[in-house]
RNA sequence: GGCCUUGUAGUCAAGCGGCUAAGACGUCGCCCUCUCACGGCGAAGGCCCGGGUUCGAUUCCCGGCAAGGUCACCA
């Protein structure tokens, strides 16, 4: 090592914050926030903020064949959406930056290398891009496949990893092409911890010599990973179990180096089914689809952070939290080591309960377009409508369709009139409309109060309950046999002109009727 | 196939050697009620299987079984 490198090197340790929590969200640049990811995020972005750590935001682009354009927006979107603000990262700078890996392409090759020089890494020559793609399992029959299978896994060793140490290097130095290897030993154990899984034992024979620096140069995610980690003073990797595996790979490396180990925090996945992962490829929604599909932030967030953690102690029954009160009470020994299947229905519950606790004010301000989609009539009141609906609403794109009676009064039948519960049929329902219009034409103010206590009136006058009275009013006024709100509220929002008319037109009905 | 992990009602889940095995969603029933909804009350439904250890196992151990992950110059 020469002394520029151990300058470098020194340099870059210094830069390390010590002494305090510090997680980071990873994602790589592939245009998609699903569920689990944000899941991750959340708990990862909980973990550093109940400690009074920092939240990093760290951008895993090492693929270049797999950049989606505009992915990267997506991404801090929706972060900064759910509210999970990092305090480091590309966008807003920080002490152990550049926080895109490729831009710091420089330092994974000087740290392999340093790697190398230890006796933890090798060059490798071997032109095996094509032999070494991963073995597809489903072209293999029933019979031989297994035998296949067991050939395509056959474990070994690297010619490379015996080359003398300086011909190797010689060869590198020459501009011969080269990836950098991680030396793994074949006797032995290791384990490694984990905060939700405990101790994991490997046996060393079962581990590969994966590479670390490709042939472009870039590291892989395997390296770069434990790198930044360290470079950037993570002291709480949280990640999908899906690395589980390699995570024994991770701490030979950290060994190697000399570096502290991070504690690992693996989440278990968020499902579709039984045995499916939720991903883009199947539909499953994203955060902006379930947005798009009518579904609160908060309540979005609050329904996954309990699939896969769940509170202990006093508050274990509770399941109401914001954020900021996640922030309080999350514990990383709450996460649930067992995958969960994303419930829907749950999440409706989820939302529903949201709506139902906004203030009036706050719900009609976010019912306001969906109504508007339905109602264009300005003369029915948006506010009188959204106090009808904050009850009756669970996902806000299930409003449109419950109004569509409101512009225009649809087609209806006759038989809509007849109603065993509210007692009425053609008979009573024409008599009661008519006795109502005359009454209704009369009312001297049109408002929920008047009206109300008129058709009330109207039943004790009659002698009957008052759904023989409101029910074919209802149906006249709406055509339709379920309503948000009832006759009172609808008469109210429709107007006087409008109820008036639509009366009319049900007396019209009935009489054709008999 | 090797290695690793997981396994409490349809779903999310408490539980951490002794309980009638919490709670929530969903489902069903009743009440409230001008329809629907909200709200209230109630019901059905569960420890993957087989061995151990123990006075006693959902809980500890072993073995099955099932599911998932991983074995890429992808992350």
């Amino acid at each position: 090592m020469t002394e520029e490198e151990k300058k470098y090197f020194a340099e870059m340790e210094e830069r390390i914050p010590h002494g305090r929590v510090r997680t980071r969200f990873a994602p790589s640049p592939t245009g998609y926030m699903h569920v689990g990811n944000l899941r991750t995020a959340l708990y990862t972005y909980l973990i550093a903020k109940r400690a009074g750590g920092d939240f990093i935001f760290r951008l895993e682009d090492t693929d270049q064949s797999r950049q989606v354009e505009g992915a990267t927006e997506v991404i801090y979107k929706t972060l900064k959406e759910c509210g999970l603000k990092h305090d480091e990262g590309p966008d807003v700078g920080g002490p152990v930056g550049p926080y895109i890996q490729t831009e710091r392409r420089g330092i994974y090759k000087k740290y392999a290398k340093m790697l190398v020089e230890k006796g933890h890494a090798y060059y490798c020559f071997c032109n095996k891009t094509e032999e070494e793609k991963s073995p597809d399992a489903d072209e293999a029959g029933a019979e031989s496949g297994a035998d296949d299978l067991k050939a395509a896994f056959a474990k070994e060793d690297d010619p490379c990893r015996s080359l003398d140490p300086a011909e190797a290097l010689r060869r590198a130095e020459s501009g011969e092409p080269y990836v950098i290897r991680q030396k793994i030993p074949h006797e032995g154990t290791t384990t490694f911890h984990d905060a939700s899984y405990g101790d994991i034992t490997v046996p060393n024979d079962s581990l590969d010599d994966q590479v670390l620096l490709k042939r472009d140069g870039l590291p892989t995610y395997n390296f770069a990973n434990v790198v930044d980690d360290h470079l950037m003073g993570i002291t709480h990797v949280v990640r999908g179990s899906e690395y589980l595996a390699s995570a024994p790979k991770y701490n030979l490396l950290y060994e190697g180096f000399g570096w502290e180990i991070p504690e690992y925090v693996h989440c278990s996945p968020v499902m579709r089914d039984q045995q499916h992962k939720m991903s883009k490829r199947h539909g499953d929604p994203s955060y902006e689809d379930l947005r798009d599909a009518g579904y609160l932030t908060e309540a979005i967030l609050n329904y996954v952070a309990l699939l896969g953690w769940s509170p202990r102690g006093e508050i274990a029954e509770r399941e109401f939290f914001t954020l900021e009160e996640l922030t309080e009470v999350f514990d990383i020994a709450g996460i649930s080591k067992s995958p969960a299947i994303f419930d829907i229905e749950k999440l409706k519950y989820f939302n529903a309960q949201y709506i139902r606790n906004m203030t009036p004010e706050r719900f009609a301000e976010v019912a306001r377009p969906y109504i508007r989609q339905a109602v264009r009539n300005e003369g029915c009141s948006a506010d009188k409508i959204a106090a009808l609906l904050q009850q009756r609403t669970e996902v806000l794109t299930e409003i449109p369709p419950k109004l569509d009676f409101f512009d225009e009064l649809p087609e209806y039948d006759a038989e809509c009139y007849t109603n065993k519960k509210s007692k009425t049929n053609s008979e009573v329902s024409l008599n009661v409309l008519e006795t109502a219009l005359g009454r209704l034409e009369a009312l001297p103010s049109w408002d929920a109060d008047s009206l109300h206590g008129l058709m009330t009136g109207m039943a004790e006058e009659m002698g009957v309950k008052n759904a023989t009275v409101m029910w074919p009013i209802r149906i006249a006024v709406s055509g339709r046999l379920v309503t948000p709100g009832g006759v009172v509220e609808l008469c109210d929002i429709l107007g006087r002109e409008e109820s008036l008319r639509r009366i009319r037109a049900g007396i019209e009905k009935l009489s054709a009727e008999s």
